[in-house]
RNA sequence: GCGCCUGUAGCUCAGCCGGUAGAGCAAUCCCCUUUUAAGGGAGAGGUCGCGCGUUCGAAUCGCGCCAGGCGCACCA
C-alpha cells in the first residue's frame, strides 16, 4: 500500500508519522543510527523467563544479558518497556541510576512499535514481574507507524489479510500458527524420508494443465511465445519421473493453482503434497495417510485427539473405511451396485429429492448422490474408496468391478483431505480414459482433462505398478491449528486489488 | 456469478426514524516516577469507503460503484 493512500494529508496518521520522523533527525543529532546493521543478543524472553521463573519477587541477580525486540507497551514515562521477541515478552527496567544521561535522552525517543535491543542485568521486581534492569539500550530499529490499540489489538478481517505483518505483531495467535504450519510440513517431511521417499521438484509452468479436474490460470511466455499453464496437479510429472526410476518412493510438497472460487476453505493458490511408492497399491496408501496424519498430530500436537469447532476428531490409526457405493446405501438404503445405466441412475437420484441434471454418466450421479447426502456428515476420518471409473481417469480399474476404480478420497470433518489411487499405468487404457475426458470436454465439460500424449508416451516405456497419493496440506494446517477459514493459514492470501 | 451483512480518527467502537461528528487506546505537551490495559491534566487529530441523487440541509434516506466477511454455486 503506498502513503497516499495510507495517510491522506494532514491525517492523524501522517501527523504521527510526521513526529517520528523528526524523532529520526533528533536521533542522528544524537549519532544514534535508528537502522544500524547488527546486535548481539545474548538471550530470548522466552529463555530468561523458563530459566529465572524461580526467583523471587524483589530478587537482583548480577546475571547480565542482552535482549532484543519489539517495544509494545511503555509505563511510567519508559521506565517500564514491555519488550517482546518471537519467544515471547520480558520487561525493561530503565532507571536513571543506571543509564547514562545520552541513553535516558534516547529512551525518551522510544515508541511503541520500534524494535530496540537492552542489555542489564536480571531482576524481578517486587510486584513479581521478571525484568532486565537496563544498563544500556540500543536502537535498533525505528518504525514510523503506529500500532494498532494494545487491548481490543487488530480485528479487521481486511486489514489482517492485507497487512498481514501487522496481524502478525499484534496476534500472537497468528504468529503461533504460521510457526505451526512450518512444524506441520517440517514433520510431514520427517515422516515421508525417513521412509525412503525423496523430495523431488517437477514444474509449475505446464504446457497444458492436467492431472486434475480444474480451470488453470493462463500465462505467457514470452521468448518461446506460448501460452502456457499455472500447473492445477503435479500429478502426471511426478509419474513421469516414477517411469524414469530416480527413486522407488518419491513427493513433492509445493503449490499449484486453480482458478476458481475463493471461500473459506479454496485459495487460488495452495499448497499439496503429493506422493508415488512403486509396487504397492491404494490400501497402502490408506495405511501410509492415517499413520503419516496422526503421527504428525501427535509430533506437532501431543496427541491424536484435536479439537475443531465444536466437534472433537479422532486420528488415532486405522481409520473407518467404507466403500462409496456401499456408504450411499448405508444412508440411502438404495443400491447402486445393482443399478447399471445412467437413467436409471439418475430415476433413483431423483427418487433421493435429487437433481441429476448436469450428470451425463453414470459416475457423475453417483458422485453427486455421494456429495448431497454421504458427505455432510462424515466428521470423523473416513477413507471413501471405490470411485466410479468415468470420474476417476487416472486410476486403475478396480480388480473385481470393472465400474469402479481403485481410489479412495479421504475425509476429515467433512472435507476432501487426500485423493489416491492405484495409479493407472496402462497406456492403452490411459489414453482411452483421456479420450473420454476429451469426449466429455466436447460436451461443455470445460474442466475435463486434455489428453497429454508425452504423459502417455511416458507410461509406454513402462511405470511400475504404484500408489499414489495427493494431500492438502492447507487443510491438514487448518484442522491442525484450528482454524476456520484457510487464509488463516496461508500468511499472504489471495485478495483482489484495491482501486 | 447470485444473496445477506459490513466499511466513521492510526486501532477498537458509539452516533444512523436527516440539523455538516464523539469516546477509549495510540500520538503531542505538562504532572507523577517501581509500573503492568500505570495514573492525573491540557490540547490536537476526521474528503464519516467512492460517486450521483432526494432535501433548505445527508455519516444518517435512495441508486450505482469499490473493498471485505458469510452463505450458495464451482472446486481441493
Amino acid at each position: 500500500m503506498t502513503e497516499e493512500q495510507n495517510h491522506s494529508p494532514n491525517s492523524a496518521g501522517d501527523q504521527i508519522r510526521q513526529i517520528r520522523i523528526q524523532k529520526l533527525a533528533d536521533l542522528a543529532d544524537k549519532g544514534v543510527n535508528p537502522y544500524p546493521y547488527v546486535f548481539n543478543k545474548t538471550a530470548d524472553a522466552a529463555e530468561l523467563q523458563d530459566k529465572y521463573s524461580n526467583l523471587e519477587a524483589g530478587a537482583e541477580t548480577e546475571d547480565e544479558y542482552s535482549v532484543a525486540g519489539r517495544v509494545m507497551a511503555v509505563r511510567n514515562s519508559g521506565m517500564f518497556i514491555d519488550l517482546m521477541d518471537s519467544s515471547g515478552k520480558i520487561q525493561i527496567f530503565s532507571h536513571k541510576q543506571n543509564l547514562s544521561e545520552e541513553q535516558m535522552q534516547i529512551l525518551k525517543l522510544i515508541d511503541i512499535g520500534d524494535i530496540v535491543g537492552f542489555t542489564g542485568t536480571i531482576r524481578r521486581t517486587p510486584r513479581g514481574e521478571l525484568s532486565i534492569k537496563a544498563t544500556s539500550l540500543t536502537m535498533l530499529s525505528k518504525s514510523l507507524l503506529p500500532l494498532p490499540e494494545k487491548f481490543h489489538g487488530l480485528t479487521d478481517v481486511e486489514t489482517r489479510y492485507r497487512q498481514r505483518y501487522v496481524d502478525m505483531i499484534v496476534n500472537e495467535d497468528v504468529r503461533k500458527t504460521f510457526r505451526t504450519r512450518s512444524l506441520i510440513i517440517q514433520k510431514i517431511r520427517e515422516y515421508l524420508t525417513n521412509k525412503g521417499f525423496l523430495e523431488v521438484e517437477t514444474p509449475m509452468l505446464h504446457p497444458q494443465a492436467g492431472g486434475a479436474n480444474a480451470r488453470p490460470f493462463i500465462t505467457h511466455h514470452n521468448t518461446l511465445d506460448m501460452d502456457m499453464f499455472l500447473r492445477i496437479a503435479p500429478e502426471l510429472y511426478l509419474k513421469r519421473l516414477m517411469v524414469g526410476g530416480v527413486s522407488e518412493k518419491i513427493f513433492e510438497i509445493n503449490r499449484s493453482f486453480r482458478n476458481e472460487g475463493i471461500d473459506v476453505r479454496h485459495n487460488p493458490e495452495f499448497t499439496m503434497m503429493e506422493l508415488y511408492q512403486a509396487y504397492v497399491d491404494y490400501n497402502e496408501m490408506m495405511t501410509l495417510l492415517e499413520n503419516m496424519v496422526s503421527s504428525v498430530a501427535q509430533e506437532v500436537l501431543g496427541t491424536m485427539k484435536i479439537k475443531y469447532g465444536d466437534n472433537e476428531i479422532d486420528l488415532t490409526p486405522p481409520w473407518d473405511r467404507k466403500t462409496m457405493i456401499g456408504a450411499i446405501a448405508e444412508k440411502t438404503g438404495v443400491d447402486f451396485s445393482t443399478c447399471f445405466t445412467v437413467e436409471d441412475a439418475k430415476a433413483k437420484a431423483k427418487s433421493l429429492g435429487v437433481d441429476p441434471e448436469d450428470c451425463d454418466n453414470w459416475g457423475k450421479v453417483i458422485d453427486l448422490i455421494f456429495e448431497e447426502k454421504v458427505e455432510p456428515d462424515l466428521i470423523q476420518p473416513i477413507h471413501i474408496i471405490d470411485y466410479p471409473r468415468e470420474i476417476s481417469p487416472l486410476a486403475k480399474v478396480h480388480r473385481d468391478n470393472d465400474r469402479l476404480t481403485e481410489r479412495f478420497e479421504t475425509r476429515i470433518n467433512g472435507w476432501e483431505i487426500a485423493n489416491a489411487f492405484s495409479e493407472l499405468t496402462d497406456p492403452i487404457d490411459q489414453r482411452m480414459r483421456f479420450e473420454a475426458q476429451m469426449q466429455a470436454k466436447a460436451n461443455g465439460d470445460d474442466e475435463a482433462m486434455p489428453i497429454d500424449e508425452d504423459y502417455i508416451c511416458a507410461l509406454e516405456h513402462g511405470a511400475p505398478p504404484m500408489g499414489g497419493l495427493g494431500m492438502g496440506i492447507d487443510r491438514i494446517v487448518m484442522l491442525l491449528t484450528n482454524s476456520p477459514s484457510i487464509r488463516d493459514v496461508i500468511a499472504f492470501p489471495t485478495l483482489k486489488k484495491r482501486q
